[in-house]
RNA sequence: GGCUCGGUGGCAGAGUGGUCAUGCAGCGGACUGCAACUCCGUGUACGCCGGUUCGAUUCCGACCCGAGCCUCCA
């Protein structure tokens, strides 16, 4: 099947199709750099990156930009709080996420817009509101009128009625409406600001990204995407700003992914459960984070857990064991991806838990084929694995490695393997089990086989 | 309170109006000196109650339970 994609503005799959044949634009919101990213923050970064592997298979051009949010009241209160610089705070945390991210396998994007770097956009595109009436100036602040806009919460499918309804924030008097949000505010002196003219100020942050896509891919881009709790506000705020702005459509496909709990709970501060991917991966590789991610649909609640990421590493340790009994073939094999129950699963809204269901397949095909087969199969787990991010180092290496704490050094397990050799072939069976078991205890495991004896880490 | 989204076998997690998800774990067997790997076999799963239907886990309604969001705010 072609891509089809679930798109949270009509609330159905729908056919994919750029805007501009083979030509595809794709926005997905990044972080605000003042703290550690968490495995929750990674979950769209997986997902999104997954479809941009996927998207630039059957389209010429791909571009794909996640910003990095360098402007924020929660940077500002990071720097005060540890006594540093605002630019050492962002700087330090943008590095550190883009770290962290490629750890999980995930592909740099295309751009990665700034918005200290577009602050003249945003400007501009406030100026751009209050001239057609859309937002006013109040008190220092730049507001937009969601009354100016007849359509407004399309995205959240919620009148300004319910949400009145449901207010329970004491309303700013400098705002016309209670819905109204900010695009520009006033910066104290000695908080981060730019010359506007409404005064020295800065961005709200749902014009952040209206001003920065429009900056970068242009009036209308075919998807966007983000994290269910960015529905509202933040994107419904977005298609405020720019479709009375610009007009048109804004986005052609809303993309939004569900959230993760914690061993059932959701991830809070206040439950004291919040995982960064810093910390997880001092304990699991990033591959293991990655397919854990992808072991569920992205729409779809994950609960993330010791044992999903243990569940994973098994599962994943399996796979490289069926590739690694293949050895050097050649993989340049073209593999038509068309035909592939796994591509098709990925076209079919990104259904990476089918997906991996059919790599299981290929797995079990491999398993009883013949010699004269396996390439192929092997080239097509491959092909797969590319996809979806994982299967892409060497299967010895994976096997055989793991993170740091594994302390039995290669060669001293090849030296014991040699002695249990010449104990087996003594019939001295009860040496040969012993160091069997002793290196169990280490976490490595011997696979006798007719070619000898291989291992791995547990 | 309003809006939105969910409840699938021990666990994770797809999907479907009427034979099969898949993985992990378990059990039995093959293979093995013993294992591991692999293979074969193995589980009256679809929150509860009604309705539509020849037939519902899948459609409709009520109910119970859970989650997210409710405007820059932690």
């Amino acid at each position: 099947m072609t891509l089809h994609l679930f798109n949270t503005m009509t609330g159905r799959k729908e056919l994919f199709q750029p805007l501009v044949p083979d030509k595809v634009t794709m926005y997905v919101c990044g972080p605000t750099v003042y703290n550690l990213a968490h495995i929750g923050n990674a979950r769209p970064v997986v997902v999104f990156d997954t479809l941009f592997r996927l998207l630039q298979t059957q389209f010429d051009s791909v571009i794909y930009a996640r910003n990095i949010t360098d402007v924020d009241d929660k940077i500002i209160a990071a720097a005060r709080e540890s006594g540093r610089t605002i630019e050492s705070v962002t700087a330090e945390f943008t590095d550190k996420y883009r770290e962290d991210m490629a750890e999980l396998n995930a592909l740099p994007p295309t751009l990665e817009p700034e918005a200290t770097h577009n602050i003249g956009a945003m400007i501009e595109l406030t100026r751009t509101l209050i001239e057609k009436g859309h937002a006013y100036e109040s008190e220092g602040h730049v507001l937009f009128s969601v009354e100016s806009m007849p359509d407004y919460g399309k995205l959240s499918r919620r009148s300004l009625e319910d949400m009145l309804a449901g207010a329970r924030v004491e309303v700013a008097d400098y705002k016309r409406h209670p819905g109204d949000f900010v695009l520009w505010k006033p910066a104290a002196e000695e908080d981060p600001g730019w010359e506007s003219p409404w005064g020295r100020g800065r961005p709200g942050w749902h014009l952040e990204c209206s001003a920065m896509i429009h900056a970068h891919l242009g009036e209308t881009i075919d998807i966007h995407g983000g994290g269910r709790d960015l529905i509202f506000p933040h994107h419904e705020n977005e298609i405020a700003q720019s479709r009375c702005a610009h007009g048109g459509d804004y986005v052609r496909y809303w993309m939004h992914n569900a959230y993760l709990d914690i061993d059932g709970e959701k991830m809070s501060k206040s439950l004291g459960n919040v995982r960064t991917v810093r910390d997880l991966l001092g304990m699991y590789r990033g591959e293991v984070l990655r397919f854990a991610l992808l072991s569920a649909h992205y729409r779809s609640p994950l609960n993330f857990s010791a044992e999903l990421l243990k569940q994973a590493e098994s599962t994943l340790g399996s796979l490289y064991g069926t590739l690694r009994d293949v050895q050097d073939i050649e993989l340049d094999l073209e593999v038509p991806l068309a035909e592939e129950p796994f591509y098709q699963a990925l076209n079919d809204d990104l259904n990476t838990p089918v997906a991996i269901a059919e790599l299981h397949a290929l797995a079990r095909q491999l398993h009883k084929a013949g010699e004269g087969e396996k390439p192929a199969l092997k080239a097509r787990m491959l092909a797969a694995g590319n996809l979806l991010g994982i299967l892409e180092q060497d299967p010895e290496a994976w096997l055989q490695g793991g993170v740091a704490g594994d302390v039995i050094a290669p060669e001293t397990i090849e030296a014991l393997i040699a002695e249990r050799q010449e104990a087996k072939l003594a019939k001295d069976y009860a040496r040969a089990d012993e160091i069997r078991q002793s290196l169990l205890a280490q976490g490595v495991v011997l696979e006798d086989s007719r070619e000898g004896t291989r291992w791995r880490r547990e």
